[in-house]
DNA sequence: GCTAATTGTCATTGC
DNA sequence: TTGCAATGACAATTA
């Protein structure tokens, strides 16, 4: 890791501005003085220094690996002096959107090629949604979100770095997800887009970028060492543990618990959506299943009545026709209107008048309601 | 340009 | 009391 960081910053070793801040910043005390910090980053022909310093490396401890582990990640992703300073020397910022760098003393110097600041990265120092997505859309294309892809893709020179740098910073225009090659140069913008304008390769930075989420770029410029999905993911024993493991300011703590705070609740809000869906999924099931059921119910009770009525009327024939071969003692037909036939519990039948079989079936009736 | 769907975020609540 | 998941509400973004 670190071979392979002094490696990489080898591409900063012309940026004066970039070893005075890391001087600046170095922990007081720490065997790493501003000298050995100094040397730490290889000139174009330090291959010989490089082995040196990792022997000298080998007996810190582990914050101040972590220290320097921000440096280097500062160094691998396009170092910007004013954010590390900003890093080392806000620890109360809040959540990491006291990102105004007209504060710090560094920003005049880092723009001399133009003499455009940092300073008008408008809206950084609120803590509202909107501040925080202008200022760290700001962000994106000046500081540690674009700088690998600076020095790894797009090869260019110290000025031209510069120049880009203060191009972005100046040049976040609130149009989400639009590259600054397809913007309109408008009057204000004229000095930032007229310099150099041949050597800028934006899209180079964007296209790396504009797929980072906004916590991505903000863990990014605030040179957090640590992934998004490492944050959010990582069990609350850990992230507690890593939390005070690691020399972290305050600013990087509250944007880390943001970030956890947030994909955390993304996810949450993910899952309740599933959740719900499922829900309404299950209820539109639940519907179908009634829907079909009472189908069939319905279609049982037609053929229940249906069934019904034909032994209704399979019975009237049936009485119709006993009616009609009955005779009484004089061998006279029996009226249907006079006579029923009552079917007795031991399965016998009886023709019985039926002002006699009325005033049973009003006793029983009465019967039946004393028992009620 | 309008609209519906999707997604991220915040505030709140309950465990 | 604190942390966290669940969820409603809202706004921004996308299709």
């Amino acid at each position: 890791m670190f071979a392979s960081t002094l490696a990489d910053g080898s591409s900063e070793d012309q940026r004066p501005e970039n070893l005075l801040q890391l001087n600046t910043s170095a922990i007081p005390g720490d065997p790493l003085s501003a000298t050995n910090l100094t040397n730490l980053f290889p000139t174009t022909d330090n291959n010989s220094t490089n082995s040196t310093n990792q022997d000298l490396l080998s007996g810190l401890d582990e914050n101040v690996f972590d220290e320097i582990n921000l440096m280097s990640l500062a160094l691998e992703e396009g170092f910007d002096p004013l954010e590390v300073s900003q890093l080392f020397e806000e620890p109360d910022s809040d959540s990491g959107l006291s990102l105004n760098s007209s504060h710090s003393p560094t920003s005049a110097s880092i723009s001399d090629t133009s003499s455009i600041t940092f300073g008008e990265e408008e809206g950084a120092a609120g803590y509202s949604s909107d501040s925080e997505s202008t200022s760290y859309d700001g962000l994106e294309g000046a500081v540690g979100g674009s700088g690998p892809e600076i020095n790894k893709f797009c090869q260019m020179d110290d000025s031209s770095y510069y120049s880009e740098m203060s191009l972005h910073n100046v040049h976040h225009n609130h149009t989400y997800n639009q590259l600054p090659n397809q913007m309109e140069p408008s009057p204000e913008h004229h000095y930032s887009w007229s310099v150099k304008s041949s050597k800028i390769r934006s899209p180079c930075v964007n296209a790396m970028d504009k797929n980072l989420s906004r916590d991505e770029r903000r863990a990014k410029s605030l040179r957090i060492p640590f992934s998004v999905d490492e944050i959010v993911s990582m069990p609350v024993e850990m992230f507690n543990s890593m939390l005070t493991k690691h020399y972290l300011t305050e600013t990087q703590v509250s944007v880390i618990r943001d970030i956890r705070r947030r994909g955390k609740n993304k996810v949450a809000a993910q899952n309740c959506r599933k959740r719900k869906l499922d829900v309404i999924l299950n209820l539109e099931d639940d519907v179908n299943q009634l829907k079909v059921q009472k189908e069939k119910l319905l279609k049982e009770q037609a053929q229940c009545s249906k069934s019904v009525s034909h032994m209704k009327q399979k019975l009237n024939d049936l009485y119709r026709d006993v009616f009609n071969r009955l005779r009484d003692e004089q061998g006279r037909p029996v009226n249907p209107n006079q006579y029923a036939l009552h079917c007795n519990s031991d399965g016998s039948i009886m023709v019985v008048p039926r002002r006699l079989f009325k005033s049973e079936q009003k006793k029983d009736t009465q019967k039946d309601k004393k028992q009620k």
